[in-house]
RNA sequence: GGAGAGGUGGCUGAGUGGUCGAAAGCACCGGCUUGCUAAGCCGGCGUACUCGCAAGGGUACCGUGGGUUCAAAUCCCACCCUCUCCGCCA
């Protein structure tokens, strides 16, 4: 969410960031105008009810000595209708205005290139040489189902299309992976481990901006209950300190926490609709930063290079970039993607995504903390990322290390984690 | 699933219709005092919106949302949450 008083002194900016956006159709002017109302309603009613509460109190004196009070209290009946008429108006266009807030997307730092979509991205760094084949690589669906590690029809049976089973190595992959990536994240790189719930109610998507504008990319639970799968443990880890301040001496928060990831794919019907790469249920190690404003974009450098770290001890190929403005989420002010390198595709693919959301969700989720000495509490800045998406890896790992006769050589830093160097026939 | 208790400021905890944004204690901050540490005394100490150059003022908030009333932490209704006991269960 915007900061209201920043959209109205600086209502130009605003609209220039936000139409470089996908998509944005955000009219400032009627925001604008309903915020005028609501603080006129707002005032009227303040004084109303100054007015009521001195003539409160003046009845309570008559009574307690008393004396008649009925005039008194014929003229607060009226003004208490006046109160109610103009609280519902009150109420009524905040609502509204907070309906229109809660759509409106981050906005961007002025690093982040201007853009319509993927194509205007801009290049970081390369880093590792995409290796070269004598032999015609396969993609990870013809690996693994000739290896025997996974089982795509047995997922469409038991649940539908985008649901995976893996089995034997396969399955023991993605846990030594898990292991792998948090044993570095908390061993090497500060994070704390979290186990977090894998539903959240609708104010912890609303904290992190799923809520109320994406909800048909969620799976919501059925029955009387107030709950959704989590689409990514950013939800549950940004939101844990919501509604608190916190003392400065807490900041920086690390957290890191792996969970399984629900996406509707709502939308993405026919695109990736082949292997693992885009499923309704995948895991994934995430990472997220509360931090101080100003320290935030650094924060967010170094939480990509935690990223890429894993990469490396897994000596895969990959690439940075920084998303240009039309391919930023809505959440984030700055997003670099992580893309790995897929033979099987002959493509870099997205594996990690870090953004800094600055005091977009903070404020979402009244998420703030106190400087020593001050008096008003200040918004964090809030940062994730994928450390790494653990499906993915599984599939760079596949078809970037695949031999000949169609076995998989295993990273050595992932070797005591597998227990295996090998899957498939040596 | 059955029975009961309860949700008040950073914490403990008083407050059952009017002068309560809320006693008291603890914690914390500032000052004074005491030849150290400790203790004592005085003062300060929630969040948001809003008016004002400022000093300072106004309004809202006692789990959430409604209702009754001139007036609600206090009464009524619904919901959420926590705790205890019984049952069931990994």
């Amino acid at each position: 969410m915007l900061d209201l008083k920043f959209i109205r002194e600086n209502p130009d900016a605003v609209s220039a960031s936000l139409a470089s956006r996908r998509n944005s159709t955000v009219d400032i002017d009627a925001i604008l105008g309903a915020d005028e109302t609501r603080r006129k309603l707002q005032h009227e009613m303040d004084q109303l009810r100054a007015e009521q509460n001195k003539a409160s109190q003046e009845i309570g004196r008559l009574k307690k000595a008393g004396q008649d009070a009925s005039a008194l209290l014929s003229a607060m009946h009226d003004l208490a209708a006046r109160i109610k008429d103009i609280e519902e108006r009150s109420t009524a266009t905040e609502a509204q205005l907070n309906e229109s807030l809660l759509v409106i997307p981050n906005l961007l730092h002025p690093s982040v290139p201007v853009g319509a979509d993927e194509a205007a991205n801009r290049v970081e760094r390369v880093v590792g040489q995409p290796r070269t084949f004598d032999f015609e690589p396969k993609d990870h669906v013809d690996l693994g189902e000739a290896l025997g590690i996974f089982d795509f029809e047995a997922g469409a049976k038991l649940a539908r299309a985008r649901f995976n089973v893996s089995k034997g190595l396969g399955a023991r992959l993605e846990r030594a992976l898990i292991n792998f990536m948090l044993d570095i994240h908390t061993g090497e790189h500060g994070y704390t481990e979290i186990l977090p719930p894998f539903m959240v109610n609708s104010a912890a998507m609303q904290g992190t901006g799923q809520l109320p504008k994406f909800s048909a990319d969620l799976f919501k639970i059925a029955g009387d209950y107030d709950l959704w799968l989590i689409p990514t443990a950013e939800v549950p880890l940004t939101n844990l300190h919501a509604g608190e301040i916190l003392d400065e001496k807490l900041l920086p928060i690390y957290y890191a926490a792996h969970s399984p990831c629900f996406r509707s794919e709502a939308g993405s019907y026919g695109k990736d609709t082949r292997g693992m790469l885009r499923q309704h249920q995948f895991n994934k190690v995430e990472l997220v930063k509360l931090c101080k404003p100003e320290t935030s974009f650094d924060e967010l450098d170094k939480l990509a290079a935690n990223a890429e770290v894993i990469l490396q001890r897994l000596e895969l190929p990959y690439r940075v970039m920084t998303l240009c403005s039309g391919d930023t989420g809505f959440s984030a002010a700055k997003t670099y993607d992580i893309e790995v390198w897929l033979p099987g595709q002959n493509k870099y693919r997205e594996i990690s995504s870090c953004s800094n959301c600055t005091d977009f969700q903070a404020r979402r989720a009244n998420l703030r903390f106190r400087r020593a000495g001050a008096k008003k509490p200040e918004y964090v800045h809030t940062l994730n990322g994928s450390g790494l998406a653990v499906g993915r890896t599984v599939i760079a790992i596949l078809e970037n290390y695949q031999q000949p006769d169609g076995s998989i050589l295993i990273p050595e830093a992932l070797q005591p984690y597998l227990g295996a160097e090998r899957i498939g026939k040596a």
